[in-house]
RNA sequence: GCCGCUGUAGCUCAGUAGGUCAGAGCAUCCGGCUGUUAACCGGACGGUCAUCGGUUCGAAUCCGAUCAGCGGCGCCA
């Protein structure tokens, strides 16, 4: 088959200008089908490119023989090269249509599987033709938006962007939701060797950076082998992390605060009618205002036991209580001072030594926990009591405590979690639908 | 790991006191239509009822196992 030639984009015009009324006449499009009827003698081809959609029309008075039969003919997502008048028409959605002239099928599609009928198996299924879906588009757009603003932030302020390995042998998080990672190797009785886990954060490796750069942050995949089927999980998620030498809890969570309200403004700015098309009251994320609450883990337990749950110092919050908590707010809610056995690397309150120095960020709407972070254990001795304390054995921590002994500083961190962060402020009611391919405990595929 | 649910045409689904139960709409193909809004009208094509086994004169329908997927919980970001 002979290479396809096809002019410049300089050429082209972007549906968005034409349904703004800023385009030349003639103009020339290049898309794809997003929606097409004909009659006899008419034809009426939808086409989209990635800034909009726009009907054309495509008559037999107009265009000859082969591109009108071309036009009856091609099938949604077939790519198209075409060119005609732009009019004002209000019996065209979005007001505008393209009278055709010359209309070229660059690329008959086959029967595209994803009809109107939808189920969420099939849309998975098909997950890599669904990626062109107007929905998947604009939460791909916001997540971008996100990622930019995240990154500007911590930039802006001097933060160094850093990488840490996906490979690691450290556990961090606990050690059932860790997954294997191994390579042939014949002298094996398996037949195989263990190699590494795959990271769940950076935490580790990021506490040994930070004496060098002092302030930095990363944007990576994290990976949990939890075997979590609900709407707020993946096996393989977005993991945006800080960490800052000479910084205290109180002060990590100013910047925090920070942050998430210029990703707000962000996505405001750049993604408005992306969130109008998923949907989203955009006056909900208008209405976010600092400073956000804060709560102690103590005082969140008396309110939800006000509300009819029974807890006592030491539960965890699932899903049901950081709803309960969650589901009314406006603005997201800070929880600190959790008990000292949520995790070793987590500094004890020394006014309060049965607490953490530590804090959650959950997300208004019944969205839950995006940030988890505090204040790390900064002192040797103190390090190695805790993890004893843990049940774990300090020498598997080798060069983590080693990092410890030269030179030590408080410091603090957190992590949040990109996926969720973004399913919040889309209104989305699952993880999965903005991340292009999602990983589950039972979809590796596509 | 636990609880619950689903699997019938390419897609979405109906069909179970076991016996005209192999069905509809959409998609696709053929024909018709000059203003359609995931159009409309006529026709055609299309299924070992997830797989394997069992009960029965007879199974899409009842039972068991397996596979695949979905929802929720626990845990976490």
């Amino acid at each position: 088959m002979k290479y396809p030639e096809f002019p410049d984009k300089s050429e082209y015009t972007a549906i968005s200008e034409i349904l703004q009324g800023q385009s030349e006449n003639p103009v020339k499009i290049r898309g794809w089908i997003y929606r097409t009827r004909s009659s006899g003698k008419l034809a009426f081809i939808v086409v989209r490119d990635s800034t909009g959609i726009i009907q054309c029309t495509v008559s037999k008075e107009r265009v000859d023989e082969e591109p009108f039969e071309n036009a009856r003919k091609a099938l949604i997502e077939s790519s198209v090269i075409l060119e005609g008048e732009p009019v004002k028409d209000e019996r065209a959605p979005g007001g505008w249509e393209i009278r055709v002239t010359n209309f070229e099928v660059f690329h008959f599609a086959d029967t595209f599987p994803i009809t109107k009928d939808q189920s969420d198996e099939h849309l998975m299924n098909n997950r890599h033709l669904w990626l062109r879906s107007r929905n998947m588009v604009a939460a791909l757009r916001i997540r971008s938006t996100v990622f930019k603003a995240f990154r500007d932030y911590w930039t802006g302020l001097e933060f160094t962007e850093i990488q840490s390995p996906s490979f690691t042998t450290s556990a961090c998080e606990g050690g059932s939701t860790l997954f294997n990672v191994s390579y042939d190797d014949e002298n094996e009785k398996s037949g195989q060797r263990f190699y590494a886990h795959l990271s769940q954060s950076w935490q580790l490796y990021a506490e040994a950076t930070m004496f060098g750069l002092e302030n930095i942050f990363t944007l990576a995949p994290s990976f949990r082998a939890e075997k979590s089927r609900t709407r707020r999980h993946l096996t393989e998620f977005w993991h945006a992390e800080v960490e800052s030498a000479w910084m205290h809890n109180h002060q990590m969570m100013e910047l925090e605060e920070g942050m998430i309200l210029n990703i707000i403004s962000a996505v405001l700015s750049r993604n408005r009618e992306d969130l109008e098309l998923l949907g989203r009251d955009v006056s909900v994320l208008e209405n976010i205002k600092a400073p956000f609450d804060k709560m102690k883990y103590e005082e969140v337990l008396d309110k939800l036991n006000s509300m009819g749950f029974d807890l006592s110092w030491g539960d965890d919050f699932g899903y049901k209580e950081e709803k309960a908590l969650t589901q009314d707010l406006k603005s997201p809610i800070y929880i600190t001072n959790f008990p000292r056995e949520k995790g070793f690397y987590h500094r004890p309150d020394p006014n309060d030594p049965k607490s953490l120095v530590c804090h959650d960020l959950l997300a208004p709407e019944g969205y839950g926990e995006i940030i988890g972070g505090g204040e790390r254990v900064w002192s040797p001795e103190e390090l190695v009591e805790r993890i004893r304390e843990e049940g774990l054995d300090p020498e598997s921590y080798g060069w983590y405590l080693d990092i410890r002994k030269f030179g030590s500083v408080p410091h603090s961190g957190f992590g949040l979690g990109i996926d969720r962060t973004v399913s919040w402020l889309c209104g989305s009611d699952h993880i999965k639908h903005v991340i292009p391919f999602p990983r589950t405990m039972r979809r590796t595929t596509p």
